[in-house]
DNA sequence: TAAATAGTGTCTCTAAGACACTATGTT
DNA sequence: AACATAGTGTCTTAGAGACACTATTTA
């Protein structure tokens, strides 16, 4: 028998049904907290609980495009704005009993997102928005997805230690002490003002310098702030490291 | 229609067909070479390609005991010689035609293992061994397992920089030099040994001193080196970075 | 005896962090 | 005027890497 002919003989449904969704843990910054968003389920399993945005992969498309086509639907965006989001895979999650309906493996993705417009609710939800992760209703999330928003939590504050991915929380142009704000957000502690600076410029390729100021200083005081653009690197080297916490290592 | 009603009316088949298989990416050191652990396919598609050893998930199964059983079947072990190879999540592969069969998502899987026995082909396969990386047959690999490996290959270089896992290819009692050895087995290029000596040591909880000496010294000469086995410490901090390779980071 | 290796000592350089300070903007 | 902030200077300390050296073991 060669390739053709198993090919021919070949019948997918003879093998148990399973379904790949796509979901999308996708972060963005509001009023210096960080906001995950979520859906109110319309439909069971698991209605009127908040989860994440997602669905089932389309025959012809990939993972990573299903997942930006998922976070286009809800969120209501196109076009460049979608295009500045940053989007990664993040892990598959597939134990047996996670979806009652039938076995479902997720994989997951991680997007950071200026800040965006609310979202419109489309067919399948009845509410759609940004809530900040500090308050979410924790338990009340569908599925295993409390589990996915810890990871990819943990994923965004160790990929700002290696990545300039913090930028993508960010307009097209911003200030050092706007970035610094992002590092304090995601990670969840002050950092010293100064010393950032001095980091973030020291890195090569980390941001790059617009020439110009701000047209007026902070909001009580303080000199006008120069402007960056996002630099060349994809990495950065050397890291800026978290202080590290002792529980995590061991 | 409250929950139970909905999945009562629920028709799994009424979805496309798409299946889900994990693949496993096997690591051990042989010789002072990286090696990989894989099958020679007995049957279409791809039939005499070399590939990586996994296979459809079953109803029962998680992924990760799913990708331990495929290590099992494909190694023929069993017992504390498979738990003591590392096993982690490394990423899914879903483009649509990646299987000229059906959609299949392939969930990824990164294995370290100590040296161990040559595999048993079993039925599936015809032939199954553990091959140098260096000299892969590198576009003769089945369905997009190439890519796979890469991917593999660089999750396993990144994780021996900030966790101890290069312990996971060696045995329960080990020297500093045989560490050593891993580090530039999988790193590809030679490290400073007093320094990575003194490094290693110094690192919290990578690892601890069994107070015994090896019975003999090197092969060429040498003192006898003392025996450690791997600490409580889960990642290593500070992390053992590898040298900047200009190249990545841009 | 010659050569290889384990392990330690020491020096230099980079980078992180604490603290201080100036200049420039705000209410 | 009082205060907040951008950006820079300086000092201390930790850590990476280069090099040297001793002691121990092999063929």
């Amino acid at each position: 028998m060669n390739e053709q002919e198993f090919l021919a003989g070949y019948d997918p449904s003879a093998y148990p049904a399973t379904a790949i969704t796509v979901d999308v843990v996708a972060l963005t910054i509001r009023e210096g907290a960080l906001h995950l968003l979520l859906i109110r389920r319309g439909q069971p399993p698991f209605q009127g609980h908040w989860a994440l945005p997602g669905g089932f992969v389309q025959p012809d498309e990939d993972l990573a495009t299903g997942a930006r086509r998922e976070l286009a639907e809800e969120t209501g965006l196109g076009g460049d704005r979608l295009r500045r989001v940053h989007l990664e895979q993040l892990a598959s999650y597939g134990a047996p009993e996670r979806d009652p309906r039938m076995r479902i493996v997720s994989v997951a993705h991680l997007a950071f997102a200026p800040d965006l417009p609310d979202p419109v609710a489309d067919s399948d939800a009845d509410e759609a928005g940004w809530l900040p992760v500090t308050a979410l209703p924790s338990r009340q999330l569908a599925f295993d997805h409390a589990r996915i928003v810890d990871d990819g939590l943990e994923r965004a504050r160790s990929k700002l230690e290696y990545t300039p991915l913090a930028t993508r929380f960010l307009g097209p142009e911003f200030t050092i002490a706007e970035l610094r704000g992002v590092y304090e957000t995601v990670w969840g502690h002050p950092l010293h003002a100064g010393n950032f600076h001095r980091k973030v410029l020291s890195v090569p390729g980390f941001v790059e310098s617009t020439g110009v100021n701000t047209e007026r200083g902070g909001a009580r005081g303080g000199p006008r702030a120069r402007l960056y653009r996002a630099g060349d690197a994809r990495l950065l080297h050397p890291a800026l490291l978290r202080p590290a916490r002792e529980e995590t290592i061991r």
